[in-house]
DNA sequence: ATGTCACCTGCGAGGTGA
């Protein structure tokens, strides 16, 4: 099974673009995050028509997050669990059965936490203890999950073309990296440091400042597996070439492939 | 590098978020 994750920037931007990678890389379940559109204008019409269900968590003008399967979702969860006063939309869950049992994809567009004197760090680590909390209780299922998404958060130093320059970003920040090292630490496996340990494998380049053809990039979108969906990993990878498009997303697809 | 892009309001260009 093939499990796809993008930040696509905004779906009305990207729609041509986003199905033209759809159709060449055919992965079984995809993850979208910053859809930029509430439900009723996703157009999951064009998705249908690739065979594809799909399940919406939107907003308007920012955020959101999608999730397209070509297997039938047997439970959606919007929203992430632990505060019912956060009005912004960037979690779904979808849960699908396979030959072995059950998948569940967790899909996420982590808070960006920048500037981080504002109130936006303290909102994006408390989601982060939120998110933590959400997957204590996956864990207890023992099934097989995936947490995929824009985590907004660089894991190390060689994960950055720079750190020097990113010390200060609420991206790289010593608490945001310990926040994430909090879930790994629950036994979740970051997939892509499971295949590859090559420094400087990048899934985001800023419009700004020439940085994707410097190679200015950041690992920012990331697997994280639970023991079970670990045990069932065969490769996961970037496919940067979307980035070299004509009106790219700032992000690429990462992609997953599970023994299902 | 003050470097770009998408979306909002609302019809022109500035504000927000990344």
């Amino acid at each position: 099974m093939k499990i796809a994750t993008w930040n696509i920037n905004g779906i009305k931007a990207r729609l041509e673009t986003v199905k033209t990678w759809l159709g060449a890389a055919s992965p079984d379940i995809a993850c979208f995050q910053e859809i930029k559109s509430v439900d009723e204008n996703f157009p999951a019409e064009a998705f249908e028509e690739l065979g594809y269900n799909v399940a919406v968590h939107g907003q308007k003008g920012f955020n959101g997050v999608a999730l397209l399967s070509k297997l039938p979702f047997d439970e959606v969860v919007r929203g992430l669990p632990g505060d019912p006063d956060d009005v912004q939309a960037r979690y779904i869950e979808g849960v699908v059965s396979v030959p072995s049992g059950v998948v569940r994809v967790v899909n996420i567009y982590l808070p960006n936490g920048n500037p981080i004197d504002s109130g936006k760090f303290p909102y994006k680590l408390a989601w982060m203890e939120r998110l933590k909390a959400r997957i204590e209780e996956l864990l207890t299922y023992e099934e097989p999950f995936v947490v995929a998404g824009d985590y907004n958060v660089i894991p190390t130093p060689e994960d950055v073309y720079d750190p020097a320059a990113w010390l200060n970003d609420a991206l790289f920040r010593p608490e945001s990296r310990a926040h994430f090292r909090a879930l790994l630490n629950l036994g979740l496996t970051d997939a892509f440091r499971a295949c590859h340990d090559e420094p400087h494998q990048f899934t985001f380049w800023d419009y700004q400042a020439g940085a994707w053809q410097k190679n200015h990039g950041l690992r920012i979108d990331h697997f994280l597996l639970s023991p079970q969906a670990a045990d069932r990993l065969e490769s996961c990878d970037i496919d940067s070439e979307p980035r070299g498009w004509e009106k790219p997303s700032d992000h690429v697809p990462v992609v997953l492939e599970l023994a299902v």
